[in-house]
DNA sequence: TTGTTATATTGCAATATTGCGATATTGTTT
DNA sequence: AAACAATATCGCAATATTGCAATATAACAA
């Protein structure tokens, strides 16, 4: 099918597995990097870090876009593309509150 | 394509987003939560907690594995599934290494 | 041995993802 | 206006993912 079922999962479910998808792919966990780095970030500038062509990476944007992990905003004729602060402190949180869960004894 | 590059990536881009990638499904979110939860889990539990075929959880499962979330012991004619915990806590780092830091001034 | 239980694997169909070249689109410059 | 720059979208091909039914496998029970 290759399509997810949703029916059977909270809602917080859902979302965090969302987002765990957009960082699954080594190409935007690097652009999140690279605009944690440099705190802004016009998406050119990405074609030297990353080894991917003009339109492969302008997916990839749209992707973070998507969950709300970046933001960007025209300037000019091109893009401002930057972390969007309040969601990735969400997202923070929702990541964390799963990771701070210890793992107990190991039991097999 | 649909294959995803992985030249011009550093080794730990990469394993990070093997990770996020599995973790981005809601029925392998349900398990991991439930496992921390339970601290301990036979297979076929989750066919009460999960919307999905026994087929399709013991593919999720071994996905699970393959990242080492998980890991399995054979308990007579059933498994035991539980978190790997060393590897759970190497995940909290890596995942936390990037979550904890500061998206910075609003920019755009 | 035969049946039962628990899990894994196979085979398939449907959809999703990834990547790029070509082409829009939009703003800027000359 | 015409050329240029930066980014987005389209169209395509190749591969990946998801899900289930059917089947295999393995341990246990009667």
């Amino acid at each position: 099918m290759g399509l997810t079922k949703t029916e059977g999962y909270t809602q917080a479910q859902i979302e965090l597995a969302a987002v765990a998808k957009v960082l699954g792919h080594p190409a935007r966990i690097a652009i999140v990097q690279h605009l944690l780095e440099i705190d802004a970030c016009i998406g050119n500038d990405l074609m030297e870090v990353l080894p991917l062509s003009q339109p492969t990476i302008s997916r990839h944007l749209a992707e973070l876009k998507k969950v709300g992990i970046i933001q960007g905003t025209i300037e000019g004729s091109s893009m401002n593309y930057c972390i969007n602060a309040p969601r990735w402190l969400e997202i923070r949180q929702m990541l964390g509150g799963l990771l701070g869960k210890e793992p107990g004894e190991q039991c097999c």
